[in-house]
RNA sequence: CGGGGCGUAGCUCAGUCCGGUAGAGCACUGCGUUUGGGACGCAGGGGUCGUCGGUUCAAAUCCGGCCGCCCCGACCA
């Protein structure tokens, strides 16, 4: 490609709406360009990279058994009312009308097509299993988009779907997607983490997600890497041991004025804040039957509700925060709260396990400025469930061997859910087994973003310059930098180029009339992984210039060897990311836990 | 959806408080000088100041509605 005629300019300023590095980079650089919050254009050479990620999926999905095909952005609304996600999921569908008046949507994910493929394609436990994938275009209607490509709205995602007679052989295809996943991120030159995560409104009971762990991320992790223990902040559990509180002592009611915050509280009386407990209050959806009820966590006061444990331990849909008249309708009093006096019938206490295990815990009257202190679980109170809601924490000892677990951020590039009959059971996707019985398919999906993996690598190669991308990602292998000043510099400039190009090298050309700083300035910028440089200069030292981007120290090559050079450099590249495949992380080599 | 910020040239921003002929740098066009890390000079082109309405002799500026973008929170397959 040659740079005086490429679309896409590089922007010297930073654009105001940069809010991390790979999205200016990607955004200076030229890559990208927004339409509308959460919308991209991706220009010639983001897309560019995104075809070479989207390759490497092709790749690593076809060495699984994956098939490729190619379904629908727009489905009838039938099918999501079938599977019921219609009525489950709110705003984030986007919906509308055909000229007809019937209802549509776009797609935020194929479970549902899939699985109404399948009640015409598979019959039988002899077309099992089967793994079919694609690469497609997908809407969600995110409240918020942000961090330029990592949350956007429109997103193109490779998402492949397993099709199973049981769960031994989802659980085979699980794994075989597990490893898979690994592979896809070392080949692009990402390290990723593989954590457990909450199957959520995809239903089923195991799912992973493969996390690019970055203070940029949106999700909070919990890690061991003494035990291998990962998991999503969401459901991550911990050791608890009960502190020491001496045999329960008599429930005291005390005169705490002005402590209503579990800080104040401690303060107050002199106390560290694990001696007492916290009450929270959030008001759960229990379903279309259901009318909204308080839903009260009791966990210790040095800790945090998960509010993910909490919404599943209480059975609720889901939560949100609820409103002063919403807690005072069941009795409570924020800041003096209680989980003691509390109408029963108007509210769902869930106490943390910790919590029931402590004794003589200080809690609220749900008396303005007092307390109880000797409060115990059973005999002063009591709860609908008892279960572990408290949130992990930085140093919490880790569920296996009680080692500390790190709090760290994530980017989700990709996950794996063990999905089950949740979709073929709703949509009727039914095989007949070898006794006649017919059962319902037993599933899988997983998801890789693609153009979020390309703005992970970004944001891990990128530095004050510019991207510097893996040499199986970035758009180009080499910038040919011309600095010819005379008509003969200038032919062996181009006869260069076309030899590179002979040779197979992907190489971007510049031929632009511009200033020798302005040309580097770019080479920089728009990450190729290396860098040419041919100009009068360098012929007259024996050839041209060649080496890594931003090389110090660059090694002169006789022209006539210099398209080979580079061709054995990119291979030798490559050879690199294919070693990084050596050591991955696996199913079966990986940690328990993990 | 709640809280906050912003909307002026392709980009970054000044001008708004205190109403009175729309600005700068970068980018772009032409000419000349330059030429190994975002050169210089001269001459140009480009904006119904997000939008609709109100106040006023007069609105980028004051007031109100709406729209858009960004940040924090909520939400997130």
């Amino acid at each position: 490609m040659r740079l005086s005629s490429f679309f896409g300019q590089t922007l010297r300023e930073v654009p105001s709406e940069a809010d991390t590095a790979s999205y200016e980079m990607l955004l200076r650089a030229g890559y990208i360009r927004q339409l509308a919050a959460g919308l991209f254009s991706y220009l010639p050479a983001a897309w560019r990279s995104l075809r070479k990620i989207e390759q490497i999926l092709r790749e690593e999905m076809g060495i699984i058994g994956g098939q490729e095909m190619c379904m629908p952005v727009v489905h009838p609304a039938e099918l999501w009312q079938e599977s019921g996600r219609w009525y489950e999921i709110g705003d984030p569908m986007a919906r509308f009308k055909d000229r007809r008046g019937r209802d549509l949507v776009l797609a935020m994910t194929h479970e549902e097509v899939v699985a109404s493929l399948c009640k015409t394609e598979i019959r039988s436990y002899r077309q099992l299993p089967q793994m079919v994938y694609h690469i497609q275009t997908k809407f969600r209607d995110e409240p918020r988009a942000r961090g330029g490509l990592i949350r956007v709205r429109e997103f193109v995602m490779k998402d492949s779907y397993t099709l199973d007679l049981d769960f031994e052989g989802l659980q085979a295809q699980y794994e075989r997607h597990y490893d898979a996943y690994y592979r896809i991120g070392a080949r692009c030159g990402l390290k990723l983490v593989a954590v457990q995560s909450d199957p959520g409104m995809m239903g089923g009971k195991m799912a992973h997600e493969f996390m690019y762990v970055s203070p940029i991320g949106e999700d909070a992790l919990a890690i061991c890497e003494a035990t291998g223990y990962a998991s999503n902040l969401e459901i991550a559990e911990f050791r608890k041991e009960p502190d020491d509180n001496g045999p329960p002592a008599p429930l005291k009611k005390i005169h705490t004025p002005g402590a209503s915050s579990i800080e104040a509280l401690a303060a107050f009386l002199g106390i560290a804040t694990r001696q007492t407990g916290k009450i929270v209050f959030f008001m759960g959806n229990f379903g279309s039957d259901n009318p909204e009820k308080l839903v009260i966590g009791v966990v210790r006061g040095d800790m945090d509700v998960n509010e993910v444990q909490l919404c599943y331990q209480a059975g609720a849909r889901e939560l949100r925060p609820a409103e002063a008249e919403e807690i005072a309708v069941a009795g409570a009093v924020p800041g003096y709260a209680s989980p003691r006096d509390i109408d029963r019938s108007k509210a769902v206490i869930v106490v943390d396990d910790l919590v029931a295990a402590t004794t003589n815990l200080v809690v609220g009257a749900n008396e303005a400025g007092y307390h109880f202190t000797g409060a115990n679980y059973g005999r002063d109170y009591e709860a609908d469930v008892v279960g572990p809601i408290a949130a992990a924490y930085e140093g919490a000892p880790d569920p296996i061997g009680g080692e500390p677990m790190h709090i760290t951020r994530g980017v989700e590039v990709g996950n794996i859910f063990q999905l089950g009959t949740r979709y073929s059971g709703s949509l009727g996707a039914m095989y007949t087994d070898e006794s006649g019985q017919e059962h319902p398919i037993i599933m899988g999906s997983y998801g890789i973003g693609v153009g979020r993996m390309l703005a992970c690598v970004a944001q891990e190669h990128s530095d004050e310059y510019g991207l510097d991308l893996p040499v199986s990602v970035a758009p180009w292998h080499v910038v040919l930098v011309s600095l010819a000043r005379q008509g003969s510099t200038r032919a062996k400039a181009e006869g260069l180029y076309q030899s590179l190009l002979d040779a197979g090298v992907e190489v971007l050309y510049d031929d632009r009339d511009v200033s020798p700083g302005v040309k580097f300035a770019d080479a920089d910028l728009r990450g190729t992984p290396f860098r040419m440089t041919i100009s009068e200069r360098s012929l007259k030292r024996g050839g041209v210039e060649f080496g890594r981007r931003r090389a110090r120290k660059v090694e002169i090559v006789p022209l006539h060897q210099a398209a080979s050079c580079v061709r054995e450099a990119v291979q030798e590249a490559f050879d690199d990311l294919s070693r990084s495949l050596e050591n991955l992380p696996t199913w079966g080599t990986r940690k328990q836990g993990a």
